[in-house]
DNA sequence: GTACATTTGTTCGTATGTATT
DNA sequence: TAATACATACGAACAAATGTA
């Protein structure tokens, strides 16, 4: 069941399937700490680049958040605020550059909401914190 | 001007930068190949390590696509077709999983709108050819 | 159709830096 | 201070996909 080496699937990618699923499947609660890269290399016999990128991934899906010198958290669901779209206002979503992730204090995997009102004023929301509405 | 290994901005992001305002600027059009690899190794004298994490950072901002065998090409802006939100509607913004990118024919940094009508059902529509209206 | 060159993907090894506990 | 944990960076090797001669 763990993890084969020999498979074509790529070993982190296998990995990621597990986590991804400890975390959907709610074994893994909202907060808690994943094993530690070292943990998880020993876990499934894997190295380390597989650990990472496989934590990566789970990163860029918006489903944990990583920090240095504490470890990679299951990442929590807040509520959303409502943005109402008006007649003629419209909404794309996007990801944020770098710069505009630190600006909002975005987590990875967290995409922004554009609006443009009508009346030709952009807006950008966090798109983790807030659901569109009419 | 160009990479400063000894800076306190990583290589990486440093690349990520330059490369991201070659884009942003249009020197580089759409649909064009970046440099290969080993091309932007020997040219800004750093790891392929580096190369790889700034084009990965490009990849998951939406702004390029890549091939394998081929290369990374600028990834071009599409039309984007409407979708209403009706009174009772919501829509929310998100990264979707591996398994929906491949379902949905979806590039990496590239999320989805997830349309919760009134009467429950739920519809699915790619981040990049969509736009919400009211 | 084959063979080869090019390009990205995967994996391992090694070393050093930075943040937190 | 020390231990733990993640981040950055270089090098190396082989696999897989693509395009071309």
């Amino acid at each position: 069941m763990a993890i084969d080496p020999r498979s074509d699937r790529p070993v982190y990618r296998q990995l990621a399937d597990l986590l991804h699923d400890e975390i959907s499947s709610g074994r893994m609660s909202p907060d808690s700490l994943l094993p530690s890269e070292a943990q998880l290399v020993t876990e499934y016999r894997v190295g380390r680049e597989a650990v990472r990128q496989a934590v990566a991934v789970l990163r860029a899906e918006g489903l944990v958040r990583t920090e240095r010198g504490i470890g990679t958290r299951v990442r929590r669901v807040v509520d959303r605020a409502p943005v109402r779209l008006r007649r003629g206002d419209t909404a794309v979503a996007r990801m944020p550059s770098i710069h505009e992730r630190r600006e909002y204090d975005l987590d990875e995997g967290v995409p922004v909401i554009e609006v443009r009102r009508a009346a030709g004023e952009v807006e950008i929301h966090a798109g983790d914190r807030t659901e569109i509405t009419s």
